[in-house]
DNA sequence: GCTCAAGATAATAGCGCTATTATGTAGCTG
DNA sequence: CAGCTACATAATAGCGCTATTATCTTGAGC
């Protein structure tokens, strides 16, 4: 007798979570109508978005944002793969994104890659996985297969911090290169000839890399003069520009101006030229990138380049809001060139 | 006629995306098999796993953890909310974090309260929005609400970078009053009498409060010794260093022993003291907290004490993948100090 | 009074996965 | 060779929400 085949064996944890469906009941409305005042507030009575507003309250009621997510096909998230989280620019462009998308609800979900590119497309595998609102990439380039997971995805992409290659979708950043020009001009105009410039790990980063190069560039441009690179594969830290410091010393003695790949190295640089009583500026002209929170405060104040950190984070998470507003409408590639700005102090 | 009532209707965007159906099937096997693969690898046969890896290749196929977190009631989350990503040493501990619990496949999501611990409640309860497999909170004071949620929530939850008040569950950090101490000590062991606690925002900064008060305790208890506070309500910076260094010769001229609430600040009074010609050692020990990438290349070095961010993230990862690899089991409180280090150099 | 539109609310069918239970299939034992 | 166990695989019923469609209510217009 198959009668009694299928018994309610089913128990299944059944949470006594507080569901939609509890704060209906207590609002005396339906779930679908609790749901939309979530999602399309203006469009629930005044009455029910009050004895909703109640129910919630007294519920204490949290609402399941992946059961949300799954049920619309996409979630509010917002997937940001930067280099390193410890690095103050990127730490910054990351607050002003937290705090733009905050505003419009949308959650932040962060990866590093240590500038290990090969990970990166691991980790936009992850993010995916999350079925993102929108990806944030640090950098133009990225691995095929990287490329080929976002389109198919069909995400929003926006990539930060870098102009010049093809983008993906949108970009927000400016050119490293015209960094390094900016650079090099500003020492020439001081009068200087004998160029350095001192980076950290140019190899795996890239960025710092374009601007040793534009900084080469546009220094060999000019006549008399002449500029090289000097590199340790460290990160960048003061000691590493002491360290920096020391060598070009050695090897350029009648060096006259110094490019640092960020502030640290320059950081460095002055402390070190303290100690071997090397004047700056009067001998030598150093100069950073980043414009630090110490770099104002050095003795001497240091000249740099300040990128535009946080410009960039308030960028992105415009471009992300305005292209989530118009989810249907046919999506317009932007490219936001944020500059940056040279700064002139004492060490030059 | 009722008959044709239930026409399918039913349209619904069915996206063309690849799921856990797709990949059984091209593996022909079954969706339950496909899953334990991803769960369970071990509870499948050989032949099985890799007619399943074939078919993921061959796909592309991405999981949806949305749909995998809603069917378990609990996704691979852990949420993390520090004060701000900016400071360097949070920004370690989130590192370190994301490292250890990306081996076990969790992510992390991180938030910021900018200091304003009023936010942390709503930050909380975004954060559970996602069913976490845990939570980590910075330091130990947390509104009542936000202690009910997170209790009510069953959640592991995490505490770091303080120790002292009772803690909601587990607790990663040190005694701030303690690093206090510890400094005081070391100024009077260099024979300083007239002491200065050079703080940037302590009214918000409970931990950097605390660290100044157990200072000015330790130096009073010894005799013929004067201890003060002074501060300055922004946030901590070289900048704000160099202004309290003004503001300390001024009230305090006979002033020979300063400790600064972090590195920054203790750097702004170095470039100060080098302004001003105060000779640090000699007439004025100078030490900071934090030991920042500058702090062992400044001139002169950095006496600091050093605080294991890193290994705070290690530990708090530790504690999590151990809470949940025996879930069932009755959660064991777990406190761990994980002290700090006086470095001395040669500032004092 | 009746129609119609606009506005508000409700009913319904999944979203893609996992936990649980059930079923099948060897490999032993005595 | 029945009877059992251990292992491997499959069937099933949701998880809590949203999108879509359907229904109900009201008030205006004639």
């Amino acid at each position: 007798m198959a009668m009694v085949a299928s018994k309610p064996l089913r128990t299944r944890r059944k949470m006594q979570r507080v569901t939609i469906m509890d704060v209906a009941a207590r609002a005396e409305l339906s779930p679908s109508t609790v749901s939309l005042y979530f999602r399309k507030p203006d469009a629930v009575s005044a009455a029910a978005s009050e004895a909703i507003a109640r129910a919630i309250e007294a519920l204490d009621y949290v609402p399941n944002l992946m059961a949300g997510g799954l049920a619309a096909a996409s979630s509010r998230v917002v997937s940001i793969i930067v280099p390193s989280v410890r690095n103050a620019f990127f730490a910054e462009t990351v607050t002003a994104l937290q705090d733009e998308l905050g505003k419009q609800r949308l959650q932040v979900m962060l990866s590093h890659t240590e500038y290990k590119e090969h990970d990166e497309e691991n980790l936009v595998r992850t993010a995916l996985s999350w079925a993102p609102a929108a990806v944030v990439l640090t950098g133009l380039s990225h691995s095929a297969a990287t490329r080929r997971l976002l389109r198919d995805s069909k995400v929003p992409v926006v990539e930060i911090w870098e102009l010049g290659s093809p983008t993906m979708d949108m970009a927000v950043g400016f050119h490293h290169d015209q960094v390094g020009h900016a650079a090099a001009s500003h020492l020439l105009q001081r009068g200087r000839k004998r160029l350095l410039f001192l980076g950290a790990r140019l190899h795996e980063d890239r960025r710092a890399a374009r601007r040793a190069q534009g900084f080469v560039e546009a220094a060999r441009n000019a006549p008399d003069v002449t500029a090289e690179i000097i590199q340790h594969p460290a990160p960048a830290s003061a000691e590493v520009g002491a360290m920096l410091l020391g060598e070009a010393l050695h090897r350029f003695p009648n060096v006259d101006g110094i490019a640092c790949s960020n502030d640290h190295i320059a950081l460095g640089v002055i402390f070190e030229c303290q100690r071997s009583g090397v004047a700056i500026p009067e001998r030598l002209s150093v100069m950073g990138f980043g414009d630090l929170s110490f770099s104002a405060a050095a003795n001497p104040s240091l000249t740099t380049i300040r990128p535009p950190g946080d410009l960039i984070g308030k960028e992105a998470a415009r471009l992300i809001i305005a292209r989530l507003a118009h989810l249907g409408a046919e999506p317009e590639q932007a490219v936001i060139d944020t500059r940056f700005t040279l700064l002139h102090r004492q060490s030059s």
